[in-house]
DNA sequence: ATGGATGCAAATGATTTGCATGAAG
DNA sequence: CTTCATGCAAATCATTTGCATCCAT
């Protein structure tokens, strides 16, 4: 795993796009998924987040007339199982999706009341997964999430 | 927090019927919740296993006709504002519920093919409590799922 | 050319809700 | 008695799906 800042410099490139159009079409082609505009456009605007976003979110950000919703759920659907994209249940009723950065493995907080995530860098699990290994598990990934009431919820 | 054994005796208490009838009364009582034959009854049976229940599990375990399936959505509801149950989302389209033993904390293990749930009992989170306690977060809760294919599905 | 991808509209299914009735305090 | 809880049926809402058409390879 990088460390924070190699992290955060990787994410500045997609933020300042340093990517390149064709560096997204490599991504799509890597997972043997054609390239469309929908496909496109979503894999660009969930590599840009530095938050996770709930499909109404990524829908919005993506072009007026980019592509419909029933798409959006069917290539995010893509992009899971391709293992490109994070699903996330932080809340009932509130599903989020993030890009699946393997050199920034995080966890998460949201806020009770106001439901804003933050990011956590740290990771003190490895002892658990390898507690699992022991136990005869394969493929073995995790998802920490925290709730709490924020600073300015709080006060 | 109580050690496993301590946690275990105090399960094997609700498996045993070691509750009275008193018990689980007290219990509604002390929740400002009214003593009804539905909410006795998903008390009850929630509070006898040791692994977590989806909401048509849980329907299926009470008597044929304790209650209705709404009322079975609402009381869990209400078990989960007044903490006594907590609510799990392991996998999409998967809700989860479980008695919140606050003598027995511990996080979940679900296997990617077969959905079988283990109780992980090991806690090494406290540190990042501490760290998004000194963030400024208040009543601060986690939730840690694994994920994996377990031995018997990976075979 | 042809198999997969998309848009649109309809279907689905878990969860929620309104309302009349019944039970708890 | 009065308020709250429940059953039933209808409503909701995110997500999925069928199908005709379109586009990428």
């Amino acid at each position: 795993m990088l460390n924070k800042k190699c992290a955060h410099i990787l994410c500045n490139q997609v933020k300042n796009n340093t990517f390149t159009e064709e560096a997204y079409r490599d991504i799509l082609k890597e997972n043997k998924l054609a390239i469309t505009k929908p496909r496109l456009a979503i894999l660009k605007t969930i590599m840009s987040q530095s938050l996770p976003l709930t499909v109404d979110e990524l829908h919005r950000k993506l072009g007026k007339d980019t592509c419909d919703m029933a798409t959006v759920y069917r290539v995010l659907g893509q992009f899971v199982d391709t293992r490109l994209v994070n699903i996330l249940h932080l809340e009932k009723d509130l599903v989020h999706y993030e890009y699946n950065n393997p050199h920034h493995h995080h966890h998460h907080i949201i806020c009770n009341q106001c439901k804003k995530i933050e990011l956590i860098e740290e990771c003190l699990l490895s002892e658990l997964e390898q507690h699992l290994f022991k136990k005869g598990y394969k493929n073995i990934g995790h998802q920490l999430q925290f709730f709490g009431t924020c600073k300015s919820c709080a006060a």
